[in-house]
DNA sequence: ATATGGGTTTTGGTTCAACCATTCTACTTT
DNA sequence: AAAGTAGAATGGTTGAACCAAAACCCATAT
């Protein structure tokens, strides 16, 4: 069976993957998942690659097809497979993952794992290690990119666009983390400012009037090359930052938010229908 | 809206979310997740809470079961639910997550997004930071249990057992990650060091002789609060460690494993008309 | 009364056989 | 040759059914 689909030309198409086993032990996806997955691991499947069609992959596998798109599904959620429609369509492996780590971070977030304070803490720690490794990779340009960032921030505030304002403050630490040009860095930073961007979203505006002052003198240091100081001066923003964010919540937050509950049921009442 | 909150006490029964609305864009699971986050979000589902049955759900959403298991397995996957058979089981939020941070990290790795050689740099300036604030913190069983670590390490290097060694070596790192009793400094260097004992196990025995004298001298440092000391300790063991890791690479690495990621093979739009 | 044990119910896990919408191919028509 | 169209491939969805595990209920035996 399926021995030769289309013959001739075949330009590249169903990837070298080699023979998938059948199923047995509990939760079928779970296993077919971490089959793909070692597939990945050991380089037979490579990034741009295509796995066959989910009906192919279902008899390989063994199961349904239901089974099998649910193992799919949590290799998308992953990051790892990107599902094309169409005739040429199907799972190609896929590049960037990152993703699945910034929406892990904002997840504890949202279930209470991660607590306000350490995302700060964690933010200010992170950030002294950015920046002083950016410090020392930055080039010219970079450092023009940063100070048109200020500028723009300058300008937002001018208009007295607080939203825009805060965008810009939260790019600019997203800049400094691509200078690193570590991509562990880049997709951690990323995933704690996606969060805290969601915090500040959440808690409104706050007293950041000293955060322009602060990237000026910051630049300074930065773009002489004192690494020291650039962390410092960013370390004293950060905490000062931290301050506002936490006066702030206490006025916002008399209850709402990231309350937990523990309501335990206890008799189910068949109702429904 | 929502005005009608249970009496009282009341036995408590089917958590306390709020009505799902009827799906209708592309990809219907995809809003089903994002609607169940949503509620996440906001507090109405919290931790411990139970969502109602497969059956019961894909009746709120107006699904079948089999799109509503799609939306659930991304869920589990992101590790926001737990999936609990029989008769009081079901779908309860649950708390950990992290878990989804780590096989993230461990994918990229996989994939090639992150190269050895970034992984160590970021380990390195991970590590200085963990150190710094570890070393704040530390109490004298803190201390105790890291000295025991290393006896133990030392123990298993007299056994000849490289591989016992090396996991007590990792573990002494995640150790220092808890003593920051920060979840994403915590997270974050358990993914880290995840890929990294796999790297570890995939490239086989190497120089390893020098990090139990160096643990000894950090230790020193570490129990006396002298952070600065510490962390150049730990700094320079890391980056010999990380030669270490290089040349065995070398060695090992003709061509095998992360390779791959270069053979793009996109949309060839009418490939070879 | 108190265990004990088995049946019933609830719930997730899986299967099957369709159907739809989209996307590209290939053929037909102009 | 260009344009248009039929159709095949593929992911997305459906609904009904069955299995297996887990908790409960209750009759039975001790």
């Amino acid at each position: 069976m399926s021995a030769s689909q289309l013959p001739a030309k075949s330009s590249a198409e169903a990837a070298p993957l080699a023979q998938f086993q059948r199923i047995r032990s509990p939760r079928a996806f779970d296993e077919i998942a971490a089959q793909i997955r070692t597939e990945l691991a050991s380089g037979r499947l490579a990034v741009g690659n295509r796995l066959p069609s989910e009906r192919a992959l279902s008899e390989q596998f063994g199961v349904s097809r239901n089974t099998l798109r649910e193992a799919l599904r949590s290799l998308e959620h992953a990051g790892l497979i990107r599902l094309q429609k169409g005739a040429r369509g199907g799972a190609f492996i896929s590049q960037h993952s990152g993703e699945a780590i910034a929406t892990g971070l904002m997840d504890m977030y949202h279930v209470g794992t991660i607590q306000p304070a350490q995302l700060t803490e964690a933010r200010i720690w992170l950030e002294s290690v950015v920046v002083r490794e950016a410090c020392r990779r930055a080039t010219a340009a970079d450092i023009d990119m940063l100070n048109r960032n200020i500028d723009e921030a300058q300008e937002a505030r001018r208009r007295g666009d607080f939203a825009g304002r805060a965008e810009r403050h939260i790019e600019f630490h997203r800049m400094l983390a691509r200078l690193t040009d570590n991509p562990i860095m880049v997709i951690v930073m990323n995933g704690v400012l996606d969060v805290l961007a969601h915090f500040v979203q959440r808690i409104g505006e706050y007293d950041n009037s000293f955060v322009l002052p602060s990237r000026r003198r910051f630049m300074e240091h930065f773009a002489a090359g004192d690494a020291d100081a650039a962390v410092a001066e960013m370390e004293s923003c950060l905490k000062r930052l931290q301050r506002s964010y936490m006066s702030r919540i206490q006025a916002t937050e008399a209850a709402p938010a990231t309350k937990a509950a523990s309501r335990a049921r206890r008799s189910p009442p068949t109702a429904q229908r």
